[in-house]
DNA sequence: CGCTGCTTTGAACAACTTCAACTTCTGTGG
DNA sequence: CCACAGAAGTTGAAGTTGTTCAAAGCAGCG
């Protein structure tokens, strides 16, 4: 029914029109192990949402809740807002990665979510999700995986919070992004972060200054190249080995499969 | 002894043999919101284990994850462990709460769980449990605000690892156990904490040594009174505002945050 | 061109940790 | 029942690490 192939009638409205099965991050969404006719069924009850400015709020702490959100292109922080004013940066998002999923519980939003640069989403209402998905095991699974996956994440970020050194923490911050950023066929070794210093920051429970004197340090150490927000990866031996994790085993694989 | 009701053949079973209808957990676990029928169908995907005495292993991190435990009386710690043989305490488990809710997205634990005192849990084999919330709306929806408020919790973890000092974390950690007691019908002021000095020091990301200052110094505020592992809380208000809450809102509600 | 906001750098300071010694509790076996 | 060993908890003093304060350097933008 939908014409993705060859009919440009609309042109502005094509980018934001990608189909799901058409769309580059089915591999990392929720069409993970569902069928092509179900994946039409879930293309049906999203909504794609006029893409966010950097600094624009995709939701605000307090919004009731009545949709995930999926990252298509661009990236995303969310905040815990504390009572005294402060915030808590609780995650960064890339394309492909669903946000909001701390609201289901209480069905408001505790964190707010903030586009980090011009960035689109995907709106999927979460009580049509909720039904298809009871329809669809495959979809239900996937749902599945990915909250837990979030939860798996935040437990890997109290324990840097929790045990971990300052430096040990910008280099566990960086190999996760370089990981990231490789899962969605980009380069490793070099990419550009989309977030500030301050955000960094606040992500890693560190001041600025201490932010800021670790990328130099880092890029003393010959580690890693810093120009402004460009980064490239030097050493990723070296850089896996200051943020604490084995030579053998890379800091988060989302792969079930493995040979050990 | 509690008699459940007709012919229960093997008396030694009978503690083990609550059935979902006839427990006293119904409000906080899983049958929330599922009716009647449902809940015996619940029930009867469920295995009863034995119970554990303190220091047991539920699952160690590396298990292969076949199913979700509910706690059904004592408690539980879970703990991530870091590649150098650290490990992150992430989570206090009471009666009614799910563990084991990060396992899900790679299909084996990355968190040990460990009963801080006699404990006993029941077994829900996940794939079962799938299978019947696809059924069961009801289910579903409980199934998915427990995973939620995992993810919600960790996020308060997370703000208070990344933002609090440790005098705050202090009282926000007994704050917190505080409602906990209340949910299940205990006093909100006077417990017994099943976890060591160490285990608080972790999960806080402070040392057992300043852990134990803090408990002799909020005791010498006059907020508390500190008998081993027994806590009297004198001053509920006091508490509350060194953990950094304003007066009028209980530990977790909505607030709308301003941005920055 | 001169804002404004983000980043970097230096120096003093505070908070929490570490080290070390000591006390109290718990459980076990004689 | 008591004694003893090991674990857990407390307390003090010294030591680190990261924070805070202050100021200057840079980029983007009207």
């Amino acid at each position: 029914m939908k014409d993705t192939g060859g009919g440009d009638k609309v042109v502005s409205l094509k980018g934001l029109k990608v189909a799901c099965r058409a769309c580059s991050l089915v591999q990392l969404c929720l069409p993970v192990g569902v069928s092509r006719e179900d994946v039409e069924r879930l293309d049906a009850i999203i909504r794609r949402r006029r893409p966010l400015r950097r600094g624009e709020y995709l939701y605000r702490a307090g919004d009731r809740f009545h949709a995930v959100h999926v990252v298509r292109s661009g990236s995303v922080k969310s905040c815990a807002p504390t009572d005294e004013g402060h915030e808590q940066v609780t995650g960064f998002h890339l394309p492909g990665e669903l946000v909001g999923l701390d609201a289901i519980h209480v069905g408001e939003h505790r964190c707010g979510a903030v586009a980090l640069e011009t960035t689109s989403v995907c709106e999927v209402p979460f009580g049509q999700l909720e039904t298809l998905s009871a329809q669809v095991p495959g979809l239900q699974q996937q749902l599945h995986r990915l909250m837990s996956r979030e939860v798996l994440r935040d437990h890997e970020h109290l324990l840097m919070l929790g045990k971990k050194g300052a430096e040990e923490r910008l280099a566990t911050f960086l190999v996760s992004v370089s990981n990231s950023f490789q899962e969605r066929g980009y380069s490793p070794t070099e990419f550009r972060l989309s977030m500030s210093r301050g955000d960094i920051g606040n992500y890693l429970g560190l001041a600025v200054e201490t932010v800021s004197r670790l990328f130099t340090r880092l890029q003393t150490l010959g580690c890693i190249e810093v120009e402004r927000k460009l980064i490239r990866i030097a050493d990723p031996e070296r850089l896996r080995a200051l943020a604490g994790v084995r030579p053998c085993e890379p800091v988060a694989q989302p792969r079930h499969g493995n040979g050990s």
